[in-house]
DNA sequence: GGTGGACTTGAATGAACGCTCAATATAGAG
DNA sequence: CTCTATATTGAGCGTTCATTCAAGTCCACC
């Protein structure tokens, strides 16, 4: 038919969120983006319509690759609190990892993104909503397999897990060394597993 | 001597801080300053110096005012621990408030700013290092009188708590409704009450 | 080996950015 | 009242922003 495209959409939308998790929306430029996808602005704005639609596209992919992780985790373990643990222990060492940033892109987003870009915030509370449920679906599970005390409330646990998470993540944000955040996963994961119902019978 | 100022500092700062909160730094144009503050470019630029400085103050205005609130209800209760769950719980009610931003300030800017912005970075690392290092000292504090487990380190605690209190106001950010955020506050509040001495005994 | 059509290019757009500075206004000192 | 010192003004600086589009490029197919 015609020319074909010298460029991969996914590799493309990859290097974005590379730029978009590191530098947050309003500081990444298109200048920024033509260097990273090697794309001058006519063909980016062909490929995904705007810097905001780049932008949610950018976001999506990145709440689709960390359920993801969630998931390969969770299933790695049968019990449903051995596997948030792991998570959690898991999350303890982002400093050695080389990551775009060490925060939550999500949670970035949202304390970052405002009226005008109302549509990605509110895309990005969406995507947190989903991960949100999704620990709260393994509390729940915990609670169906006796886990966990019929007394304590899922929803609630998994607002606080995800709450735990978030200030993990901005934790590790600041220029603090990897033990210590390491400490302080290991602390989380032990209050986590606390909750399993044969420890927590002791103190109710 | 000369002309006398029809801008009072304290004033200006105040209104600079309100709007940085509430946007972050670089959704804050000189524009909105502008009108904010009631100054054109000029004036704006003679007393502050740049944005970047003005920026600068502001981040220091709101960790003083922050640091003052929570002095003041550290004061209110004798007791170490009882001071910190109090904390806590007021921030449960961050949702009824009226304020440029639930997301604590030093927070957004921490995860919002780069290299290009190092300096007011620094700051804003600095002052949540300050802030860290008050509740480790209320934690310190609580051990010193025997409300805290010996075997307790202040210092993770201090770090937990903060981290904490910054997942409760990233998901206070969100969306949700004032009850969600009161009870994720509570139970924050009781996992720390839980830490006192003659109830860790139970479990230990 | 044309030719059609999808892909790419990059100069150009107007708007918005942070910031400067010569001009102006104003109040106290003499 | 005049002078002087400081505060304020706002037009305008050069730059950068996101975005557009006419022109050019290249491959599949006839």
């Amino acid at each position: 038919m015609a020319r074909v495209s010298i460029h991969n959409r996914q590799d493309s939308l990859e290097r974005a969120l590379h730029l978009f998790w590191q530098k947050g929306f309003h500081a990444t430029s298109l200048k920024d983006l033509e260097k990273a996808l090697d794309m001058r602005p006519g063909s980016i704005y062909a490929t995904f319509g705007s810097k905001d639609g780049l932008f949610q596209e950018a976001l999506e992919r990145y709440a689709r690759l960390g359920l993801a992780e969630l998931d390969r985790t969770f299933q790695a373990y049968e019990s449903p609190l051995a596997g948030l643990a792991a998570y959690l222990r898991a999350l303890g060492g982002i400093c050695d990892k080389e990551l775009p940033s060490r925060a939550c892109m999500l949670v970035k987003s949202l304390l970052e993104l405002g009226e005008r870009e109302r549509i990605a915030r509110d895309k990005a509370e969406a995507l947190l909503a989903g991960m949100e449920a999704r620990f709260v679906d393994r509390f729940a599970e915990a609670k169906k397999v006796g886990e966990l005390d019929s007394r304590l409330d899922p929803v609630l646990l998994g607002r606080r897990l995800q709450a735990e998470i978030m200030g993990l993540r901005a934790f590790a944000q600041r220029d603090v060394d990897s033990a210590a955040v390491h400490a302080l996963a290991e602390d989380m994961a032990q209050s986590l597993e606390a909750l399993r119902a044969d420890e927590v019978a002791e103190i109710v």
